[in-house]
DNA sequence: TGTACATCAGTGAACGCGCGTTCACTGATGTAC
DNA sequence: TGTACATCAGTGAACGCGCGTTCACTGATGTAC
């Protein structure tokens, strides 16, 4: 009957979870303290050490939830347009994780802001944080395999590199066309990190607007050869 | 004669930032403290005090002269190259940045990584921030000057934002041309931000191959219509 | 079904550390006459 | 040029706060026989 112990252990596990997560919301992540979450949860703070072994552990916790939960949302997006609508589907999952990121700009600062310091993210998070992307490799496979195609010829230790991605990842994509999807994806959080720090302030008031510019010139780039094969621009 | 204490009070407040700096540089600037500075420089804490008035001011005095050092930096590389060699100021001016930034990583951190929680920053920063992008617009207006153009209708609020920073600042720069700078701009802190905080570990080795990619393409987006008034691509 | 023992959640006190900021003070440097 | 006073840099002690982590403990929940 799985032990009323041992779900108890689950549920205040959870529970210490989400009050971490509120608790980075509301002060930012360097300022998570264990402390602060016994308070909350009517425990003394030794308490907490009974489920997370140290502060660095819970961080490590946290910063997985995170990644599950944009790459959940990511996949969600993803899903709901039509398989070759390509473009449809760029603009979905950019936009999901703007929303996602506007929803959660701590955690998305957690995930992509300066790293914390002293902290070292263990193997763990790597799977994890490789979740949302999987999503856009994945539309870029669907782009190579109806016929897109990027031109442009890659440096040699670029094309290296993306060679090895492919093959650890196991996914049918041209180099060329992963690092011009590499591209459209700094060029996404670049977007996305200028709005969230505040670095639009007092000029551009609508980042929506600006946000959609930087996705429809992204899709423009990636996308524009899918249909027919072809290629406008970048013979740099 | 300028005063002996006068003399002195300088050089220790530039004494003070120099620390302050290499700490940061260290530490992150969450961990920038007073009392390790006063420790560093031999004096009791509250001597700090003669010299800035709280730890923000001090974070603040940083933060300028972290956004004039780049600034500097952004300058030199564009000074560097021939007015009108449009393609080849973007690459020295984009490269300037990301050289700085790997540089200085913490510096970089504080200005553009995520905001350091609880402080504000005053007014007094928003000028020396510009500094460095002005760099980039007065490339734009360049470009315009010699008969570049951007094409594609722009949402009317993301225009109405941009012509107010035109009329702001003074500019002779299309909105239109403004707005896909603002692109570019997007994708090259995107691109130094994902290499800077390690997301690109175990993915790829070669981060300046890959930077230049994203350089080469923005530039192609910008420059394609300068010297033929012609612009490919971007119906979206 | 009942007893004996092991597991484990939560307590309370403590260690040792760090921080920003205030305040009354001493003594040296500068200024006015 | 010399004296009287004002300015101001740096001291030392203190306030009040926070943190992560360890450790011996009690008492309840689970397990084996």
């Amino acid at each position: 009957m799985a032990g009323a112990r041992e779900r108890a252990r689950t549920e205040l596990t959870a529970e210490i979870v989400r009050l971490a997560r509120e608790q980075v919301e509301r002060d930012g992540a360097t300022n998570l303290s264990l402390r602060a979450i016994a308070r909350d949860l009517g425990m003394v703070s030794s308490a907490v050490y009974r489920y997370f072994a140290s502060r660095d552990e819970l961080l490590t916790r946290l910063i997985i939830d995170s990644y599950e939960r944009l790459g959940a949302a990511a996949e969600a997006a993803d899903a709901a347009v039509r398989r070759s609508d390509h473009r449809g589907r760029w603009r979905a999952i950019a936009h999901a994780i703007r929303d996602w990121a506007i929803a959660n700009p701590s955690e998305y600062a957690l995930l992509f802001g300066t790293p914390v310091p002293g902290y070292a993210a263990p193997q763990d998070t790597i799977a994890p944080a490789s979740r949302y992307t999987l999503v856009l490799l994945n539309l870029l496979a669907d782009v190579e395999a109806a016929g897109g195609r990027a031109a442009g010829r890659l440096a040699p230790p670029l094309k290296r590199d993306l060679a090895k991605v492919r093959a650890t990842l196991g996914l049918a994509v041209d180099e060329t066309l992963m690092a011009h999807g590499m591209a459209a994806w700094a060029a996404l959080m670049g977007a996305i990190n200028l709005e969230l720090f505040g670095h639009l302030h007092n000029v551009v008031d609508t980042p929506g607007a600006r946000f959609d510019l930087v996705v429809e010139q992204e899709a423009e780039r990636l996308f524009a050869g899918t249909t027919v094969a072809r290629r406008t621009s970048n013979r740099a």
